[in-house]
Formats: structure tokens, sequence, C-alpha cells
DNA sequence: GTCTATACATTGATAGAC
DNA sequence: GTCTATCAATGTATAGAC
């Protein structure tokens, strides 16, 4: 805790951490290079030491949030073991708990998309870097594999994936639309997403129109 | 054009409109009162004659903007003249329309709800004089009754209207994503999101599993 | 109702000693 | 590698003449 005086570069990744709080929070305007400096406990001066502005430092946030996350996904998007049905299942689920013990990280996507994603475009390239076999082409080709081999629906690959994590991200970051129009309370809202990824397999399993089976 | 020396207010809604296009391109904390100003052609100082301050400007934008939107919306949700399946389709289809015809809307939400929705508590409040028959109990209630009818699965009435505005909305939220990170190039987004409202329809109808019959 | 001029606070960034 | 001191630019908001 007290930085030894003959200290090296942890203090860059202190600064990263402190800076993926400050950019969640504030988005990158709202942030505060003090503030930043502060919550990191060193010098404002270091930042541009270490990196070379504020930009800078922002994609290096950025790309260290992606790598983490989509280390963890891209293994189960490509889980080959399980059964089409099991595969969609893991997916939202898997989805859906990244994002709910991350918000830090939903809050950092929100605000780069709500930026217009300008500043995405570099902070890809380092993510590729940093999941060397990351390729998403893989993903839909195999979802295309379980749709000829008729497990299921013919659709667009990239409409079935884009369901899936329509459905479970947007709940997360929509929240102050429900509880502000639909009315919603903060305890309707948690019991509502904890409910969810059981809601959202049975639409994917039966979609929302009744069997007209009678029971 | 020439606004007259006795020019009465119109000036404001000259200003709420510049304040849109300011809001929904910068955010809240990105605009420049005097860039409004400028895209209103009036003096910076009528903004704070006319409104208290930028937050209160903010809050007109935002409430003028989904009053209008929502009155739209609204008698879709509320339409008991179609049956169980069309009332569904015609929900999507009509979110989908509406967001797509509609950027500064969609910019306009997306940063909001990235700033965490601070500014909706005041928004809400001018809605409900906006539009005095709003309440979301009534669609979620004529939900339920078309599960009671049989017509639609058993599930939280709920969760079934954030299936469809989380189908319909996310992905226009999105669009950074997919381009950066799924690799999509811009004429490919437009392609998907054109044959989107058809795909969302077959999910709700029949869900993403193949039925099990040989065809 | 509309404009000019300006107060006052912050901000990202740099220079230079240690 | 780290800190102090400081700059130049930009921001919101207001006072007061017309």
């Amino acid at each position: 805790m007290p930085r030894s005086p003959y200290s090296n570069s942890n203090t860059r990744s202190r600064i990263v951490d402190a800076a993926a709080g400050q950019f969640a929070e504030k988005g990158f305007d709202g942030a505060r290079t003090q503030a930043i400096a502060d919550a990191a406990g060193v010098n404002k001066a270091m930042l541009y030491y270490h990196f070379r502005n504020k930009e800078h430092l922002y994609s290096e946030v950025l790309s260290h949030q992606f790598v983490e996350i989509l280390s963890h996904i891209f293994p189960v998007l490509l889980n080959r073991e399980l059964p089409a049905r099991q595969r969609l299942m893991a997916i939202a689920t898997t989805c859906h708990h990244v994002l709910s013990n991350n918000p830090q990280l939903r809050a950092l996507i929100l605000k780069e998309l709500a930026a217009g994603g300008s500043r995405l475009e570099g902070v890809a390239e380092k993510v590729r870097e940093g999941i060397p076999g990351l390729d998403f082409e893989q993903v839909f080709s195999q979802i295309e594999r379980l749709i000829d081999s008729g497990d299921l629906r013919r659709q667009d690959s990239h409409q079935i994936l884009l369901h899936m994590i329509s459905l479970t991200i947007f709940p997360f970051l929509a929240r102050p639309l429900l509880e502000n129009i639909w009315g919603l309370s903060p305890d309707e809202f948690v019991e509502l997403m904890e409910a969810r990824p059981a809601a959202v397999v049975d639409l994917l399993e039966h979609g929302l129109i009744a069997s007209k089976e009678v029971n």
C-alpha cells in the first residue's frame, strides 16, 4: 500500500483500474483526469507519462475489460460438446451471469455505445491481440451447422445470435427506462432479472404463442 | 425565417429543436450551450431566459420526444382489435419502424441510459402530463388476459413485453459493437436490420428449436 | 424578449525540478 | 519514475443595456 520509492510500474495497472472506475461512472467526457489520479493514488502527471493522453488511457481500459470478458464467453459460444438446445441455454445464461456480476463492464459498454463507438476501432485491434483465436465467423458457421443438422430453425445465424444477446443484454441496460416509464420499483426490477434466464430459455424453446393442445 | 423584431416565443420551440439535435449528438455533458444557441439562431442568453438552465432545457427536450413517441406506440400496445398473434407482430414491427425512422430519438434514449437515467424522473412526470391515459398496467393486464385465454404461453407479462422490446430496440443501440467486434460491414448491418422484423416474428412464433417433424 | 460583455470555475495537458 | 506549478482553452451562467 505504501508505494516503495523504487516502485516500478504497477503504478500503471493501478491507473488502469482507477480509470476503469471513473470512465464507467462518468463516461469519457465526464471522467476527470484529476479524479483518476486521486483514485489511483498517484500524481496526475503520471497519467501522461504512462499513457499519451486521456484517449489512450481509455482505450487501454476498454480493451482490458473486453479481453477479460470475451475470453470467458467465447469458449461457451464455441462449445461443441453440448447438444443444440443446451448450447443455446448455456450461451444465454452465461451472458446473463457475466453481465450480472460486472456492473462496471455494463456501464463501460453502455457509455461507449452512447458515444457512438467512436473509440471502438482501436479497442477492437487490441482485443484481437489479446485473444489470438477470436473470430466470430466460427460462431456463425457453428450455428449454421446446427441448422443444417435440423436442431435449430432455419434462420440467419446473425439474427439468431442477435436474438440471444438482445434478450440477455438489453434488460440490464434499460433499467432506468423500466423503472421510470414502466413504473417498476428497484425490488421488482431485481426480481424480474433473477427470473430472466428461465424466461429467455422458455422463449427460445417455444416462442410466445401457446400451442393449441388442450391442457 | 427572419425573426420579426416583435417575434414572440417560437424562439422557444426553435431552441428545443436545436437542443434535441445537440443533446442527441453529444449527450448532456458534451453538448455546448453555445452550439445550441447557434443552431437555434438565437443568442446564448436566451436559453437561460426561456429555461432556467441546461438541465431544464434537457428535460424539456426529452419529455417532448417521449410524448411524441409513446403516443404513437401506446395505442398499438393496447389495440384489442387484433388477435394475439397479430398483436405481437404489430408491436414488434411498430417499435422497429419507429426506431428505424428516428435516429435522434435512438441517440437520446441511449445517452440517457448511459447517464444512468438520472434525469429521467422529472421527464417521466412531464410525459404523464403530456399523455393523460398513459399507464403500463393496462398493457400488462391485457397480456395476462391473452395468457388466460390460451393464446400466449404462460409467462410473466413483464418478461413477455421485455422480450419484445429487447429484440427490437437492442440491435439499433448495439450497432458499433456488431460492426467492430462481430466485424459486420455497414452494409451488412443495414441488411441485417431490414430482415430483422421477420426474424423476430419467427422467433416469437416458434422459438429457435426446430420441431422434430421430418420435412 | 433579445443582445453584449464578462465573471468565475474547470479542464486537459506540459515544463522542469528531483 | 514521480512530483509541483502552471498554462491556455473552454464551459456555464449572469448582469445590465436596449
